[in-house]
DNA sequence: AAGCGAACCTGGCTGC
DNA sequence: TGCAGCCAGGTTCGCT
């Protein structure tokens, strides 16, 4: 389930749970997900308080009074879920399924405030990290990756810089982790959409009011999502196991054949398919060559 | 060097 | 009902 908005939801409802605890006990489950779990892993998070919780791009980074920082990304499937440990539940509280146990449970997380936050990906895109706080931007991870898109350093300039004379079109440049990092497949679809702009023009052929308007609208959509708890797609979005509501809100993501929602057109949202992904757009609305 | 497809892995849905 | 085929929120690798 992860983009940013969905990795930022995230990200808040752990904090609650991890932040000032102590890792008591961590299961770890398998040898490993798309990477191997670093030596000793749940030695070297055993006894280590949890001094922030924070984010990068689609990654989450657990600060540990180590000195080290536990670096989590989601995958396609991934994600938490945060139960008190033991059988207790408060009353009236809606059971998930995900209140059980599930065979792609690979982590859990037992915390010294009882928490207990279990990491379920059925496909094992994700992993987990460990990394010394100091030069981490310079670790394996983050060498090389691009600004981050809710911070300061998003502007038309930057756009400009960043994809002046790319022949690449502008959906690979937005999805590009090296140049703006965090966004992925649904959230490109609905900048793009927004901004007018087609998905197969040329990164670098953005004029500079265009790539203004582009990074506000990457803005704008990304703290919409995040308002929205996320997107849910295939399963809950937020570690109590509730919805994110964001698709409810997609302009063209999954939505081919539909009717485009801009008052007047009467054009369907279309879908092609750029870099084995699928783009959903109006063809109308964000015309080639504009 | 950039750009593209394939690979990693499982599950859910569609259609025959 | 069964099964094949296709699709999925990401990233990385290897080949033009």
């Amino acid at each position: 389930m992860p983009e940013l908005p969905e990795v930022e939801t995230v990200r808040r409802g752990l904090e609650p749970a991890m932040v000032g605890a102590r890792f008591t006990r961590v299961e770890q489950r398998r040898p490993d997900l798309r990477l191997p779990f670093p030596e000793r892993f749940a030695e070297r998070l055993v006894g280590q308080e949890v001094q922030g919780l924070g984010r990068r791009a689609k990654y989450l980074l657990a600060d540990l009074a180590s000195g080290e920082v536990l670096v989590m990304h989601l995958g396609m499937s991934g994600r938490f879920l945060v139960t008190q440990g033991g059988a207790t539940r408060m009353p009236g509280e809606f059971h998930h399924e995900h209140g059980g146990e599930s065979a792609h449970d690979h982590v859990v997380f037992h915390l010294s405030n009882g928490a207990k936050v279990t990491y379920n990906d059925a496909r094992r895109f994700g992993f987990m990290d460990l990394v010394p706080r100091a030069g981490i931007e310079t670790c394996r991870h983050f060498d090389g990756m691009g600004i981050e898109p809710l911070g300061n350093e998003l502007s038309g300039e930057a756009v400009t810089r960043l994809f002046e004379a790319k022949r690449t079109p502008l959906k690979a440049a937005l999805l590009d982790q090296r140049l703006i990092a965090g966004l992925g497949n649904i959230y490109v679809c609905e900048a793009l959409f927004r901004a007018g702009l087609n998905p197969e023009a040329p990164a670098g052929s953005l004029s500079p009011e265009k790539a203004a308007e582009l990074a506000g609208i990457i803005r704008e959509v990304l703290q919409e999502a995040v308002a929205a708890g996320g997107s849910t797609l295939r399963d809950h979005a937020q570690v109590d196991g509730s919805l994110g509501y964001f698709q409810h809100t997609f302009r063209v993501y999954d939505r081919e054949g539909e009717p485009c929602v801009t008052p007047g057109c009467a054009n369907t949202v279309a879908r092609l398919v750029q870099g084995g992904r699928s783009t959903f757009y109006c063809l109308t609305c964000q015309p080639p060559g504009e």
